[in-house]
DNA sequence: CTGATTATCGTCATGCAGACGACTATGATC
DNA sequence: GATCATAGTCGTCTGCATGACGATAATCAG
């Protein structure tokens, strides 16, 4: 492998969001109007270049703060259970038709958020349904969508595909499912989560005694709420541990 | 987001390869020798730049077969079970003294290989036992081991200490540890390729039953082998399973 | 033939998960 | 205020997978 600087094609190196979190039951994802060309018009990631002295894991964590307001980090912020991680590298020569465009994808969980906010680069923004934005061609379409206009541009389809996946196998073997509720949480806003990520129904007594029998999977917080109507539930917070073992079984079919 | 061509950073992105394999009871990946400054002499992972016109993936499987001579493919040529995916990406802004490089790793898993493989374009190449390549520095170092030229160069020895910690975890819920092994192999092979990269003793018995056991994990070709010594052995093939469920459980500890 | 080695089958106890009954504590409704 | 719907929490039972380990089978090296 001889060094030549000017041997190697130039690239361009992006980061795209894949954003997820749980709204009225249902896993959603962000999803940003484009402005130009191509696929103006179109709903595509949130994302953006990686600057010239950036780390990547830096660059995701810009985006998201501009597109979104969120801030990443443990303890940091309002909302403190956000997570972002790597997810893949999509780099098909043609995936970009202006230039070879290398993309590194990055997977966020967030919390439940009041609005899809402004203020970004982007004209527009909405949390859409992960359903809605997966429909392939030939699948059914509610005769008042959108029809391919829903679909999203370039391969993001298939990043939040793979994004999704993620999530869906993540919280399976570790504590992630915390990081789409708030600070405090009760059982059952925890259950409904898992729930909406694996489109599932799950006994809520199985499910309570699986989570409060794993040892620092959540915390007591003392307090308790009826925001979901019914019996006071108790409050916790997310404990130390990141990996469950044994893990949460996802029901089959 | 405006589009403005000259607008982005150049990168260059590169591909580097962890290649693992199973030999003599250890969990070996393939490293090269650099005839180039920087890191000149140093040990590192093979790898290549990504050609203008070339997919990732693609650029994985050129460099896995210049620099080894394996092919991937389900079916294809000699080496059957090799199996290639994408790692993950990693970006630092200084990981290279000469440029903005952006590496996207890959994962090959490939059953024993009778030498390391001559005819790369890399000075020299040997299989390492992975735990020779990931001292830390403070580590115990054997008197003749050749202290931090052993380190790789790079971020190799971080890229590398990741993909063994993808594939040991892989292992645990999918069949992919076949791909360690040749096309007919026995229970006690697999077994043996499960404590290398686990580094644990299994008990026979019991992995014996839960790996017959388990549908579509292997089937039986027919013949047996006394190759290992002692009484035959049941001869299998990698059955169409992917994923394992129940997972094979890595013991504590 | 004897022993070492490896493969394979079986048994038993433990523990977790699925299915589901029962009870508790709140807000909503009459 | 009584009743009902809703959600939360505690228990019980059963089946199954696993870990620990005994026993037997079939080869090779002396």
């Amino acid at each position: 492998m001889p060094y030549d600087p000017s041997a190697y094609p130039p690239f361009a190196v992006t980061v795209d969001l894949v954003v997820l979190t749980v709204r009225k039951h249902a896993l959603c994802a962000l999803a940003v109007r484009r402005g130009e060309s191509p696929f103006q018009g179109r709903w595509a990631l949130p994302g953006g270049f990686v600057a010239a002295s950036e780390d990547l894991g830096s660059a995701a964590a810009r985006e998201l703060e501009e597109e979104t307001g969120l801030r990443v980090g443990e303890s940091a912020g309002s909302a403190a259970g956000v997570h972002l991680e790597q997810l893949a590298t999509y780099g098909a020569p043609d995936r970009d038709p202006r230039m070879r465009v290398v993309s590194v994808a990055h997977l966020v969980l967030a919390p439940d958020l009041p609005a899809p906010v402004s203020g970004g680069d982007a004209q527009s923004a909405r949390w859409a349904p992960v359903h809605t934005l997966l429909l392939e061609a030939g699948d059914e379409l509610e005769p008042e969508s959108d029809r391919d206009s829903d679909q999203l541009a370039f391969d993001h389809g298939q990043i939040l595909a793979d994004g999704v996946e993620r999530a869906r196998s993540k919280i399976e073997y570790s504590a992630l499912a915390t990081a789409f509720c708030t600070p405090e949480f009760t059982v059952g806003e925890l259950r409904r989560v898992y729930e909406a990520v694996w489109g599932v129904a799950l006994d809520p007594r199985n499910f309570h005694r699986k989570v409060t029998g794993t040892p620092g999977f959540l915390v007591p917080s003392g307090g308790t709420t009826t925001r979901q109507g019914g019996r006071p539930a108790q409050l916790f917070r997310a404990g130390g541990a990141t990996v469950l073992n044994p893990p949460m079984l996802r029901p089959e079919i």
